[in-house]
RNA sequence: GCCCAGGUGGCGGAAUCGGCAGACGCGGAGGUCUCAAACACCUCUGACCGCAAGGUCGUGCGGGUUCGAGUCCCGCCCUGGGCACCA
């Protein structure tokens, strides 16, 4: 096809001041200057605000990847940005800026496969999105933006670590305390050191190491998730439930190694009870609930000949129904208990044809160890285990239980350990009928089922019931119901010495350290004993030596047996340092693993308050000003934040924890750091696959008939993401040389509500180019450009639609509810294109300041054309006038037996009569011959007619 | 399996202290302007019946409450998301 032989638009025909693409381009780009010469959305590092109040507003800052922003992305900011500038309008001090989360695996792999720099891609694609972004006219406060790969940013980073690993827990005071508060108390005898000993009797060495056991940034040796496909250790959080990467999709593999964890765990309780105070979405609340997963139970211990098998359990009222215990196949426990040869009384099914239990466990182990975390998790699943040949003993009945190992008993929770109980616990009752073992109730069902016999039992009876066969020597549960029998045996055994009641969590500790190049350092050394030494904030920042390869040793993917090696020990120079900690020059080793790519996530919201402060991380008042606690209960944070609901358990939980250890030590007044939090919903797209299954251009696709035809190729059309490589993306600076940024913006908030997913739709896009035409056409001439607005009144209808407008726009826009906000202003403006002739100022100035934080730029050139001079940014939001809403009449619909027949309009004032007999004039029709049993007028809303039957 | 959202025209979506279902936009049809078009303008556009006036049906399915149900109650179905051998 010659493109040359498209018709191009006659110049002459096209008025010249038409709201077009182009002319939007060029109103954009004047006000976009202005507003950055005149500094209109700085905001002053001062706590004084008027009347109107402060509001912290953000969004989640943006990860700069290489390929560039699709229009997707920019959904969130958007409506902050509307929402911000309504706020302005109302007098309201806003802050709100846009930083990057720069540091991180992405970016990483992204400089490895160009064969550039991470520094430099990294700042080209933060120059790319600030280009971008800039276009869509958001009013961000320009100077308080920040890169968390700033030395000035990870300074900062690295200075929490360090607040972070000089504290430890408080049980007792339910916070965290500064380090040396502990090694007084060890010092004064308030605390007993972990062995007994007095502290002045340890040596130095030895109080150290009972201080860095305390720390909340620790070092320990840890089952963790080894991914030799990126070359680096995972936090759980960043496991798929099918055990690969989140990120590249790599299996992962459980290793003990030594890595730096950070005790989030100590936490668990209050990053659970404050989310009550928190105004967030229901669903990452419970996503944050599941996830540290705490359960109320009891420590119960067995003793099994020299050791005691300690078992975690939410049932200690089914004690008596212990039918045989069960451990982790890689629980240490399970090597002391094995005994040399099978003892009698075992029942062969038991032993897998074993010759020994040291064989069963063996081959057991290793069947275990053969399986891919995805076939171990696989639904549906046989249970399978084996006997250890060894018995224990139930502390209530004296009786011996026989030990087994299963993989459905998971090392890391709980104590690795059960007692299993198969006639209330359906996998241990999965596991009894496989094997055969004995199935004891305890718990009477009320289910029909039989109470005592559990042979033809189908499942496990986990409901209440009143307890049986649970009498022993020194405690009975018979007759109770299930709660009152957990208290009563709590207590039995906390008196007995058996066991106590306990909670405990699903979640972790947090694991801290990265084997890669692009992260923060982390500000410790190690000596020449390989002791951890901190260093003191006066050596801030440690700053990320340049290397000439960052790339990770790179492993076979599948390789579970390799060694993660960070790249930062090739950086000789850089590791080996000579330092005075102190005690004079010394030589020591620099740390070598970098922070986890949400270290600077975890407290950015603090480094927008004032990025240049360079005494401390961020200035007290300011913090209170605003992140403070507003009310009594109030946890203080950040008045809006927004993003999507992909960070519910990762960056929202870490961020919550740093942010009460910061809270604990006093440096910030308010305990949480996000008051409210809002997720947006997706933009998403259709894409299209020829018969190869490839992707073709979304673009030109057309539906025809009822199916998609690419050129004369039928294709498949599919739904999801946006993405380059689906053939479906469109970027944001496409639409804004097509339309404007202003139609872009219109059109991203009118789709829908902001929490929805919704189909990009290109050819939609004009709907909102044309409603700014309108509104353009309704107050000015598009061929001179004049305004043609008259200082005349209103008619009083116009008049009520702009006031109920007025409400209405309000309403929505104060609920974030864009879309219909911006019905609402359409609604109005094809009302003035309706009844034709001049706008009278007093509607044309309003509908423009209401117009303003969807459509800025357009908003600010009207203003400034309706004969103002300064910026509409902070000119007062329109208020509507009560007086001009009163209609003087009101229109009825009139039902007869449910069905709408007939509409009546009376005064405004008429009382009730006066409305039923209008009503019942106007469906006569319907009444004839019948008899009005009841007649019911809801006053301003409708009349209902009831007919007797026949 | 458990938890959380949500099912409304051809499409995105409005309307939930129960009160005219389908605001607004896209798409579609017809028309205006134009040599022709377009990101212009006007009219119509839930389905069915009817020349029309008008009527009947209609908010995932089945019941219920009510003068009146998209909205409330009971029982299902489906879709999306999260969690999942957590003792």
């Amino acid at each position: 096809m010659a493109t040359d032989a498209l018709p191009t638009p006659a110049d002459e025909d096209v008025p010249s001041q038409r709201y077009s693409g182009l002319l939007a381009g060029e109103i954009e780009a004047r006000w976009q200057a202005r507003w950055a010469a005149e500094g209109t959305f700085v905001v002053p590092r001062t706590v004084d605000v008027g009347p109107g109040g402060k509001f912290f507003l953000m969004d989640m800052f943006p990860y700069p990847s290489g390929s560039g922003l699709h229009v997707g992305h920019p959904l969130g900011y958007i409506a902050t940005d509307v929402y911000g500038r309504f706020l302005r309008m109302c007098g309201v001090r806003v802050l709100h800026t846009l930083g990057y989360d720069a540091f991180g695996l992405p970016a990483e792999q992204y400089a490895i496969q160009t064969g550039t720099h991470p520094r430099a891609t990294t700042e080209a694609n933060i120059e790319r999105y600030r280009a971008q972004i800039s276009r869509l006219g958001l009013a961000h406060d320009p100077t308080r933006s920040v890169a968390t790969t700033d030395e000035a940013f990870y300074r900062w980073t690295q200075w929490i670590f360090l607040q972070i690993y000089n504290s430890w827990y408080d049980e007792a005071a339910g916070r965290a305390r500064p380090i040396a508060e502990l090694a007084a108390a060890y010092e004064a005898g308030e605390l007993a050191t972990p062995d007994g000993r007095s502290w002045v009797e340890l040596s130095a060495d030895e109080q150290a190491a009972a201080l860095d056991a305390r720390r909340l940034a620790y070092r320990a040796e840890v089952p963790v998730n080894w991914c030799p496909g990126l070359g680096t250790v995972l936090a759980n959080e960043e496991v798929t439930v099918d055990g690969r990467s989140e990120r590249g999709n790599f299996p992962v593999f459980r290793r003990e190694l030594t890595q730096w964890m950070m005790r989030i765990t100590a936490y668990a309780d209050r990053l659970l009870d404050d989310l009550d105070d928190l105004d967030w979405p229901a669903s990452v609340k419970a996503m944050q609930r599941n996830w540290i997963g705490r359960s109320e139970g009891a420590l119960i211990r067995f003793p099994a000949g020299e050791v005691e098998i300690e078992v975690f359990t939410t049932r200690p009222d089914t004690l008596f129904g212990v039918t045989y215990m069960v451990i982790a196949p890689e629980h240490e426990l399970v090597d002391r208990i094995v005994p040399g040869s099978w003892p009698a009384g075992g029942d062969p099914r038991w032993c897998a044809g074993a010759a020994t239990p040291r064989e069963a466990v063996a081959a057991y182990r290793a069947d275990v160890a053969a399986m891919s975390e995805r076939d171990r998790q696989a639904e549906a699943r046989p249970k399978t285990g084996v006997w250890t040949g060894a018995y224990a003993t139930n502390p209530a009945t004296g009786e011996p239980v026989p030990v087994f190992i299963a993989d459905y008993v998971l090392a890391g929770y709980g104590t690795g350990s059960i007692m299993a109980v198969p006639a209330h616990d359906q996998r241990d009752f999965e596991l009894a009928r496989a094997l055969d073992l004995p199935i004891r109730p305890v718990v009477a069902a009320g289910d029909g089922r039989d109470r005592l016999d559990a042979s033809a039992w189908p499942d496990a009876y986990v409901g209440d019931g009143e307890l049986v066969n649970s009498a022993g020597a020194s405690v009975s549960l018979d007759g109770l119901r299930v709660a009152e029998a957990k208290r009563v045996v709590t207590e039995w055994m906390a008196s007995a010495g058996v066991g106590r009641a306990t909670v405990t969590y699903k979640l972790r500790d947090w694991l801290f350290s990265r084997q890669r190049y692009w992260g923060e350092p982390f500000p410790i050394v190690y000596d020449e004993g390989g002791r951890a030494h901190a260093l003191p904030a006066s050596m801030l920042p440690v700053t990320l030596p340049d290397l000439d390869d960052y790339r990770p040793r790179s492993a076979d993917p599948d390789d579970g047996a390799s060694e993660p090696e960070p790249p930062l020990t090739r950086a000789s120079d850089w590791v080996e340092v000579t330092l005075d900690l102190g005690d004079g020059p010394r030589r020591y080793r620099r740390e070598t693993n970098t922070m986890p790519q949400w270290a600077g996530s975890c407290w950015y919201e603090l480094r927008y308050l004032d990025p240049c402060d360079e005494q401390r991380f961020v200035d007290p008042e300011l913090e209170r000003f605003w992140m403070g606690p507003q009310r009594p209960g109030d946890p203080g944070g950040v008045d809006l934040y927004v993003g999507g609901v992909e960070h519910a358990v990762l960056h929202l939980l870490y961020s919550r924890f740093w942010h009460k250890v910061l809270f604990d030590l006093g440096e910030v007044s308010s305990r949480e750091p996000f008051r409210r939090l809002f997720n947006q919903g997706y933009i998403q797209a259709y894409a299209y696959t020829d018969r190869r299954g490839v992707h073709v251009p979304a673009e030109e696709v057309v539906e025809r008939d009822g199916a998609w035809w690419y050129g004369d190729e039928p294709v498949r059309r599919s739904y999801g993401k946006m993405g380059k490589s689906l053939k479906n993306s469109v970027s944001p600076d496409e639409m804004c040389d097509r339309y404007g940024a202003d139609t872009l913006r219109l059109y991203e908030m009118s789709m829908g509500p902001l929490d929805v997913s919704r189909p990009w739709d290109t050819r939609a896009v004009v709907g909102s180019l044309r409603f700014l035409q309108r509104v353009w056409r309704n107050l000015l001439d598009e061929t001179t450009g004049e305004a043609t607005v008259v200082d005349a009144p209103a008619d009083a209808g116009t008049e009520r639609l702009l006031h109920s407008t007025i409400t209405a726009v309000r309403g929505e826009l104060e609920h974030l509810r864009f879309n219909t906000a911006i019905a609402k202003l359409i609604e109005l403006n094809n009302h003035l294109t309706t009844i034709g002739g001049p706008v009278p100022l007093c509607v044309a100035e309003p509908l423009v300041l209401m117009l303003a934080p969807f459509a800025p730029h357009a908003a600010e050139e009207l203003w400034s054309r309706l004969g103002h001079t300064a910026t509409l940014a902070h000119e007062p939001f329109p208020v509507a006038d009560p007086a001009k809403l009163v209609a003087e009449s009101a229109t009825y619909p009139v039902q007869v037996d449910g069905k709408l027949r007939a509409t009546v309009t009376v005064p405004v004032d008429a009382g009730e009569e006066a409305v039923r007999a209008a009503a019942l004039a106007a469906v006569t029709g319907w009444v004839e011959g019948r008899d009005v049993v009841k007649v019911v007028v809801v006053p301003g809303r409708i009349v209902s007619v009831v007919l007797g039957k026949g």
